[in-house]
DNA sequence: AACAGCGTCAACCGCACTCAT
DNA sequence: TATGAGTGCGGTTGACGCTGT
């Protein structure tokens, strides 16, 4: 192993950004603002393709970047998220404010992973015996309408606020998306050692994608992305 | 002090997706 | 409808620092 450390060492060291690029970069979006990468070497000189630009911009540069450890409440919220989603590094990362995807998953992977390890998998509780059956079920009809959400004493109070965020969401999901076999289908996610149903926490697109995937509903959880997030 | 092993994290890579033409 | 450019995303790699021996 160190001797193949030692024959990569003599390798072209990985491209690291230096800070007079990121200056470039930074001035280049603050005037041309984000997107068409694809211009920015050819505008500012800068040997980088559209790609590390982009990257480099989205996880280090942008405003609002929060850098440093993760706070319990987030953590907790990685850990929850992750639970549910698996390793959707983006969605999750749009639930931390401040944080990215990259750096989301460098956590994990290098925090959390070990932590939760032993964690009993996720699982779902169908009331109905198959996806099949998911259509034809009449009983509950857009139940997440009448969707309340009290106060949950597994979630701190940031964790909780958080929460509440994730359900004015699920608002514009009812109104937005009518869906039959969204409508008819009655899942909900426990996990081993959650004494409450985590569905009533989550947001639309979450609560969508989850039922998508289970449900084997992919084209439906793409549909609903793009009508609730357009 | 020198070396080995491991952990962390920034950056890269390849695939998938979206959208304009 | 087909196609290509641009972009997003998740997995992986590699440099480097820290710790133990």
């Amino acid at each position: 192993m160190m001797e193949n450390k030692r024959v990569k060492k003599q390798l072209p060291k990985k491209n690291l950004w230096k800070p007079e690029e990121d200056l470039i970069l930074k001035n280049y979006v603050e005037t041309h603002g984000e997107g068409n990468w694809q211009t920015v070497s050819k505008l500012t000189g800068l040997k980088r393709g559209g790609k590390s630009c982009r990257l480099r911009w989205k996880n280090y540069l942008r405003p609002n970047i929060k850098r440093g450890g993760m706070s319990q409440e987030e953590e907790d919220l990685i850990i929850r998220m992750h639970k549910l989603l698996g390793n959707r590094w983006s969605l999750i990362a749009g639930r931390l404010p401040g944080r990215t995807d990259n750096e989301v998953k460098n956590y994990w992977n290098t925090h959390l992973n070990k932590k939760t390890s032993a964690v009993g998998k996720r699982k779902r509780v169908n009331n109905n015996s198959d996806h099949q059956n998911d259509t034809k079920s009449t009983e509950t009809t857009n139940k997440t309408s009448e969707i309340q959400d009290p106060p949950n004493p597994m979630l701190s109070s940031e964790t909780q606020k958080i929460s509440n965020d994730l359900m004015d969401d699920t608002k514009s999901f009812n109104y937005k998306i009518e869906n039959p076999i969204m409508a008819t289908n009655s899942s909900t996610f426990v996990f081993d050692d959650e004494p409450l149903p985590i569905i009533t926490y989550m947001d639309s697109f979450v609560c969508f994608e989850a039922f998508g995937h289970t449900a084997g509903l992919e084209n439906h959880a793409k549909i609903g992305r793009q009508s609730v997030f357009p």
